[in-house]
DNA sequence: GCATGTTTTATCCGATCGTATCATTTTAGA
DNA sequence: TCTAAAATGATACGATCGGATAAAACATGC
């Protein structure tokens, strides 16, 4: 019967595993490993989760549920916004969301290179759909003239998404050869700005971005 | 003795193992396939590196050198250029390099990601070195009016590199979900074009970037 | 054409991988 | 407290990994 043991022990794995394939990815990692990191058999993994992928399966969806989650915070208070200040409360959310788990974006990173089941899987599932929705959200935010419209939505989309994750997935380099700590709250509303001014700067109307009022908040 | 046939194994190796760490990072990798697409016996990786890492270390070395070479193309032309125009210069080389090798940003990708041996080799010999000049110059362009200055150098030299990089890394995902040949010669010089817009916009003197007319002559 | 050093091939080894099996311990309901 | 189910632990297996070794095939200088 269902103990919170249970779910205890299971909740454990999946932590370790988001961990583990978020750092080595998953031909890098070992069941052994997440099980070690996790504190408990290996063996016991079977039970919980059907197989290797199984579990990395798991990961996915947790985590993109996770990122689902932090982009619709507010999602209540979207009709009253404009589309520019929606654009900016959706990046800010997206971002906030990619340097609490990097592992997503990593783990996606680590699959979308070459073929394999494990890609058509993580395509249907969670890549395709959620690019999909992206680029119209982007396309239409062009012609509200929100962002930039002589960039082809699909590489603005691209562009966004890379600058957006790419720097929390190479925290470690930029820690070690600058000193700089990207995880760092006031790091992260800093990179939030630098993506806002970057991509909206001036809008049609004219209006620009207020890099400095936008830090002050903080 | 040195025969010729000695260097047309070593690079038929060379080039194999670039294409499967490419693929499926170092972890991801074995000797074994690598020798298969090489079309030589396994066993024979052993005679021309010393182990799977020294094949590894030579895939960076080799691309690396080809980066440098393709992003100082034009270094002669560089004195007669307005530091804008050396920008736009450097990004169009930069981007199209990544379109024929995307394995080198792959590579490295797949390493950032978690500490190891190998990451402090590449980021002594080739991260640190790169990314230093790099910000360096952003920063300089900045100055220069070049670059947009109220963003820290730090983080626009980041995005700028995922924004130059990413899509060719995600080529196939966008291939499937989009139809898009992202190294198709027209759609790189889109995207050179997508960045410099976005990245150029318009400068200090008011000057704007002309996407469509960069677009023309190709 | 023979001897010599170079390159390739054919195996082998110990380690580790994912997975399966089964005994043991723990838990929940009567 | 006893029992059945749930959960965990210990162990084994076949496959594959990187690396090592020695024999075979090769080209080259004399």
């Amino acid at each position: 019967m269902s103990t919170g043991l249970e779910l205890d022990t299971r909740s454990k794995l999946l932590k370790a595993a988001v961990t583990v394939f978020g750092k080595v990815g998953y031909a890098g990692a070992s069941v052994r490993q997440i099980a070690d990191l996790a504190g408990v058999n290996h063996g016991s993994i079977r039970y919980h989760y059907a197989s290797k992928r199984d579990l990395w399966c798991a990961c996915i969806t947790y985590l993109s549920g996770l990122m689902d989650e932090a982009v619709h915070k507010d999602e209540a208070q979207w009709a009253s916004m404009t589309p520019r200040e929606r654009i900016i409360n959706v990046t800010g959310h997206y971002v906030r969301f990619n340097a609490k788990y990097p592992e997503l974006h990593r783990i996606v990173t680590f699959e979308t290179i070459h073929e394999s089941e494990r890609l058509d899987w993580l395509n249907e599932n969670f890549i395709r759909p959620f690019s999909g929705r992206a680029v119209a959200s982007v396309a239409l935010a062009q012609e509200q003239g929100v962002y930039p419209n002589n960039i082809p939505a699909l590489h603005l989309h691209y562009i966004n998404v890379a600058a957006t994750t790419s720097i929390f997935m190479v925290a470690s380099e930029i820690q070690k050869n600058f000193g700089v700590d990207v995880f760092d709250e006031a790091e992260v509303e800093r990179h939030i700005d630098a993506i806002l001014s970057l991509f909206l700067g001036v809008s049609e109307t004219g209006e620009k971005y207020d890099f400095t009022k936008m830090l002050a908040p903080k």
